[in-house]
DNA sequence: CTTGTCGTGTCAGAAGGCTGACATGCTGAC
DNA sequence: GTCAGCATGTCAGCCTTCTGACACGACAAG
């Protein structure tokens, strides 16, 4: 990896191994993802974020905006600017007032889920190409690895 | 994954099942992880972008701006914004004029290796805690996995 | 009942990253 | 030699996200 540069030129320096790391793998293969992921969504005027809070939605409907920021890696007060985004162009409805407590449960309105339907298969797209070349048990292997990165680095210690 | 919402209530959606995507974890990981290096590094006053410059400089001494950018997974743009703060705090010099070409290496001053050292054992921390509970095999079989994840994203086709 | 704590929605300001664009300097094809 | 293509450094403007802060409602402890 990181065939940035001919001359290694190894210093004495002992930190963190760039070409070894694998938190710094991890954020490469993010990027990519990311990019990935944007390419394919861009030619629908759709971002990640726009398209996780969607996605979100669609398999949890009456989510919260906390709840979507939670599920989306974001601040309440970015997904509040998204979904207030995406209520004004109704994809999306939220009740005008809390039923109980401050909580407003948020819906996909039909027009918000068929633009989620053409997203999501050029989702689906860059996620078949990105798994191409894994096998099932690979792909499972990985799973398991994430999960368990997640669990410790969510650990306080 | 995901305990947000207590009623699943499945509608006939059929789209990216978030609790078996391996996108989305690969998300959510990445996601942990820079929130608990920002978490380490903020002590320090640096950020993750400004660590993983001064790393990238560490091991290959000498490198220009672009290939920081792209070592860093940010923009040629941004990268330069950061490089230049750098290079007024004390931590980086770029000569004044390039030898050949437009292309300025840059390299580590003094101070900007001792910050380095001080931020990298706070990183190494992380990335440890990230990988305790994952055998050296687990290890190596996410490297590989991570790596042939970014290979397929980077075929275009 | 009161009080403290927690989670929530929201406003305002700031920081960081990105896109678009330009001039410059290498490099290879013709 | 010339010219097109490509990569680089840099400027300007915009957009997204973040941090900080506030008020409100739910909930449990006292």
């Amino acid at each position: 990896m990181l065939t940035l540069c001919q001359t290694p030129d190894m210093n004495a320096y002992g930190g963190v191994d760039l070409d070894t790391s694998l938190g710094y793998l991890l954020k490469q293969a993010s990027s990519a993802l990311r990019s990935a992921m944007e390419a394919a969504l861009r030619p629908l005027g759709m971002s990640v974020t726009h398209y996780s809070c969607l996605e979100l939605l669609a398999q949890r409907p009456g989510l919260s905006n906390s709840e979507l920021a939670r599920g989306a890696f974001v601040t309440r007060q970015s997904m509040n600017v998204l979904l207030r985004a995406l209520e004004k162009d109704g994809d999306v409805t939220r009740p005008a007032q809390a039923a109980v407590g401050k909580v407003l449960p948020a819906h996909l309105t039909p027009r918000g889920r068929r633009r989620l339907e053409t997203a999501s298969v050029a989702v689906r797209g860059v996620e078949l190409r990105m798994l191409r070349g894994l096998t099932p048990a690979m792909q499972s292997q990985a799973s398991g690895i994430l999960r368990t990165m997640v669990r410790s680095l969510s650990e306080e210690d």
